[in-house]
This record gives structure tokens, sequence and C-alpha cells, in this order.
DNA sequence: CGGAATCTTGAAAGTGTTCAAATCAAGTGG
DNA sequence: CCACTTGATTTGAACACTTTCAAGATTCCG
């Protein structure tokens, strides 16, 4: 909970005894390597704040193949928005790459957390605008770069996913095939 | 101012008066067909609504080829938002595809509008998480879809863009060249 | 140690781009 | 209202980037 608790407190004004309600809004999970937190077809109940660990969240395309649209670590959140909005049925599933500590909200309690405690409607209105922001980024990286570049730019951007995930996951967020990769990083054995 | 007002009360319970209050923060800018609300390079101090017309956001590549990142139509609010949070430089160009009206608010004034009305936290909670949401699934799309399925889809799912936009600018929107639309648009002459 | 999962290799096939030129449409000034 | 100029769309051939498939090499884990 001090991970939650400590991420609050970088984006709002918030007092101990506050921060205390509202962590017991939450309720903690573990998720071992390669366990669901939720499977495509699944009502969406949740959202989830990575605490430790790290998260990935996808979808299998008609061929069957799975492609990773997020990742998520430590002081991140993780969530199907829209199905979650609307406690509707998600496309994708959430999975953790390793083993996980979780911290999850369901609708209602996030609901009546937002209501008894409005700075939290300050909270979420910052981490919403930043996950937005992040997006337009990263839209303009899909349509400026090849994967080529992509794989490049996640390397110098994001070092730290190319130590904790596997390769064919990494082929899988950059949107090609973990063959190409192989083909990539053969041309830079520097 | 209508329309904003409007938009408003349709994600959160407001009275007529504060509701007036409100949206004097804005202020109300004319854009003519193919006229820059911003460029790149400058810095971002405004976030924009769009009461009348079409505005896209779009950035140059260094092939010097324009790529559309978004469109929006009435009632959408068009932004970079990472450039407008930090007031640092932007590197898209916000652009009239239609003489527009469009609502303005500056940073400083977004700060005090979110002060003086916290009923406006919600408001902007409400809409970020809506167009995280928006993305997540374009993100899915961009993901899921060969180039050409993407045009079917963006037919499907929002006709009245292909009334409104040239050709070149859907091509420009979806990622690919005219040439290539006009490729698939002879091959479904239907 | 053995089996499963991951990563690599190479050739053939596909998807989308580039470039250059032709056609079509639209707005402007005379 | 026509003629002209510019902007937008189409065509086709050659090319580039990425995938597919099938197989082999490597690593991880019980």
């Amino acid at each position: 909970m001090e991970v939650l608790a400590h991420h609050i407190q970088k984006f709002i004004q918030v007092s101990e005894e506050e921060l205390a309600e509202i962590v017991q809004y939450f309720k903690r999970l573990h998720v071992s390597k390669k366990k669901n937190l939720i499977v495509e077809g699944e009502i969406c109940k949740h959202i989830y704040f990575v605490s430790k660990g790290l998260l990935r969240k996808f979808f299998i395309n008609d061929k069957g193949i799975e492609r990773t649209t997020e990742f998520a670590l430590e002081s991140w959140w993780m969530m199907d928005v829209l199905a979650f909005k609307h406690t509707s049925t998600t496309e994708f599933h959430i999975q953790a790459v390793e083993d996980c500590e979780i911290l999850a909200i369901t609708g209602e309690n996030y609901k009546l957390l937002l209501k008894q405690h409005p700075s939290m409607e300050q909270y979420f209105r910052l981490i919403f605008e930043k996950a937005y922001g992040a997006m337009q980024m990263r839209i303009k990286f899909l349509y400026d770069f090849s994967r080529e570049e992509l794989y490049h730019h996640f390397r110098a951007q994001q070092p730290e996913f190319l130590q904790r995930v596997p390769q064919y996951l990494i082929a899988s967020y950059l949107g090609f095939t973990p063959e190409y990769l192989s083909e990539i990083r053969k041309k830079n054995i520097s």
C-alpha cells in the first residue's frame, strides 16, 4: 500500500489520515508469472495499480497471435478504461510478466472513493491527463517510425524493459514478429 | 459557448449560474480553413474545444511529409496534452480543415477554473478517462488491422469524416500514402 | 538429464511505398 | 462565364520493408 500512498502524494496534497482511508478501498493481490488478472470476454470489474512486478496487456488476433499493447511496472496503472467505465466485457488479457503485487479497486469502490474523497478526482484527472499525453506521443511514434526505428527508440527510451521482458514479448509490443526482431538485433551486434 | 455549456452538462451536474461563470474562462476564436491554431516549435499555451467545424493535428516527418494523428469535430477537445501540461514547445501543428469556431483556454485559466470550480475536476477527469479509453482502442486497431483494414474500419465507424475531409488527409490519418488509398478504393468500387 | 520454451537463420511471398506522369476538380481573375 | 492555374486524385512499374514458413540452435526449468 505504501507504493500507492507515495504515488498519490506525488500528485496531490493529502493528509496521512485521509491517505490511510483512501488505500482501504483497494485490495491486495498476488499474481504469479504468466497468470492472468483478467481475460478476454470477462466483465471488467477492476483497475490495477502495480506495486511490484510487471504486467502486460494483450489481445489475440484472428490468426491466434498475441499482440501486446501495454506494459506496466512499479507505480503504473493498468486497465482497460472503456470496459471498466461501462462495466462491460474486455477484449484484452492482463497478465503478469513477472511475479507481481497488485492493488485492485472495483468500479463500485472507485465511485465511492471519488465521492468520499473529492481530492481523488484531481489525482485521477492528473493520472488520466498523463496517460492520455503518453498515448498521444505513442501514436506519434507509431506514425513516425518504421518497425526497426521503433525498436531502437524503445531500446533507448525504456531500457529497463529489455532487461525484464523476453524478446518475443518485446516483438509483440513493437508490432512485429520475433524473427524480425532477431534480424534487427543481428544487424546491430554493437 | 452554448455548445460547451451543453457538453459540460452532459458529464456533470452544475447550475446555470455556475455554468455561466465557467464559460467565461474561455475565449472564442474564428479559424478559417487551412489556418493554424498552433505550429510545431511554439509554446503550447491553450487547449481547444471545437464548437463548430473540424480540426486536425499533424506533424511533419523527416521526409517533409505530414502525418495527421487526430481529427476533432463539434464538441471534441483538441490538444497536445503533454506540451500544455508543461507549457513546453509542441511537436505538432493544429489546423482547421474547415472554417471553425473554437473555444480556447490558457494554462493559467485552466488551473484557475479547476480551483474555483472543483466540479470541473470531475468533468476533466471524465473527459480524459474517455480520451484515454479511445486511445487504447485506437492502439488496438493499429496493432490489429492492416492499412487496408484500417480504411474499411474507419469508413464504417466514422463515415462523417469521409464526407468532410479530403482523401489525402484521410490517407495521412490512416498512416499511408494517397496513392495506396486510391488503390484500395479502386478495389471496392461498390 | 530431458523436454519445453525461446531465439536464430534463410528463402519466398506479401504488403505498402516511391516516383513520374496523366487525369480530374476547383477556385480565381479577367 | 470562360480560361487558366493550382490542387487533388489516379495509374502503373520498380522497389523496400516486414512476414511467413520450416528448420536448427540455444536456453531454461523441473
